[in-house]
DNA sequence: CGCATAGTTCGTTCCTCATCGAAGCATTCT
DNA sequence: AGAATGCTTCGATGAGGAACGAACTATGCG
């Protein structure tokens, strides 16, 4: 018998289609209401109650209480990291769709994955970043290039900051089956879209769109 | 409801106790057969086929026929890094044992972990390649340093060999709780000190025996 | 204070799926 | 060929757990 850290309880609370909805939903990296995942999982809301205490009894989310409202989100990158290795797996080993991804156009072009932007722009974006060296590529690993903190400094993006986590990282997009940038890099970057309102987020949806004047300067900046 | 890979089936087929243990033993890195990974999961022979066959329908597994002989292994470095991800979460969030990590005082020490080198030894031997800044690490992420090609070479490791998977990555060792390097470079350390007879795998375990030669010059050439 | 909204707890129903013994196939050894 | 080993399939059993309605608690609003 083995010994060790209890994988089949945590793969257990993912394993299930009600709880692996809430955490994909969850991946848009805002927290939501009890009703919201319950909604998004497609189950009655005791349901979506029982399986939110599950999930936070394992640890995979966190709880803010705001008056009458709970927001449930991702206890954190490791989590968000976890789901993500599966997402990977699942897409390369599942059932492949005869159009793989998601059905929704706008969800394709670009979304949210927890924290940073994936889909065929941020594809194109990481594409680009390596072509131009400012990302060096060997395969499935990514780090910085040389020339990185002055490209990056010139639009505002401090990458010497040494956070917790890594900088820069891979992060397989189950739409296009490619890499796209994640790690706080890819972090910042999102933020700067939104902040600089190139794009707005959908409501209740991880997509994200771009306004024809926003796509252009997103694209100058990043696939010029 | 959404869209997307189907995580739950994925995540469900890692959250049964007997698979999840047959997994974990494939994190060794051979391949086994249907008993051996039966007795390992600690179920009678015709459950542990019956979870095979699942696995194999996931994709999770390959199978290799040799005569009577059929042997399991884990399908790649995707579905490996998978369940590094999830044990890693179980580590993290899951009930801390009092005296952390493998029963096994040998498997604390030295292990396998599907193709590289776990446990103390091997946290040891990171944390001294960060210190002489042959691996350089920004918390979570680490890649070679600029003296790594040449320190390596003189140890009869190519680094510039370009293969399918990241040259260097760190994994989260569960019994120290601290990263080890995995990737290509993790591999090749491995079959080096196996090679070199330094070291020995127990029968039917992860665990690796250093000989006090071997441990020797393990160190001399790695910790020094 | 009552009414509405947000959420949890309880109890019941139901179904999936893990489990094993027995029997069936395949491969190798003698 | 016959026996032994390795593994899978079949069938029956049983337990865990996902689901929901109804009742209960908590917060906010008029």
């Amino acid at each position: 018998m083995r010994e060790g850290p209890d994988i089949a309880r945590i793969a257990s609370l993912v394993g299930d289609p009600a709880r692996a909805n809430m955490l994909s939903a969850l991946m848009g990296g805002t927290a939501l209401t009890a009703s919201e995942l319950a909604l998004e999982a497609g189950v009655s809301l005791p349901t979506a109650s029982s399986h939110l205490s599950k999930l936070m009894e394992g640890g995979l989310l966190t709880l803010a209480s705001q008056g009458r409202h709970r927001y449930y989100g991702l206890a954190g990158p490791q989590v968000a990291g976890m789901i993500e290795a599966i997402t990977g797996v699942a897409a390369s080993v599942g059932p492949q769709r005869v159009r793989p991804g998601p059905r929704d156009a706008a969800m394709r072009v670009a979304r949210v994955c927890y924290d940073h932007l994936a889909g065929e722009q941020a594809v194109a974006m990481l594409d680009r970043l390596v072509e131009r060296e400012i990302i060096l590529r060997d395969d499935q690993e990514i780090r910085l290039g040389p020339s990185a903190a002055s490209h990056f400094a010139a639009i505002g993006i401090d990458v010497d900051a040494k956070p917790r986590r890594p900088v820069c990282r891979a992060c397989l997009d189950w739409s296009v089956r490619r890499s796209h940038l994640a790690g706080t890099l890819g972090a910042v970057i999102l933020d700067k879209i939104l902040a600089e309102k190139w794009a707005r987020r959908e409501k209740d949806s991880r997509a994200v769109i771009f306004s024809p004047p926003g796509k252009q300067a997103f694209e100058k900046v990043f696939l010029a």
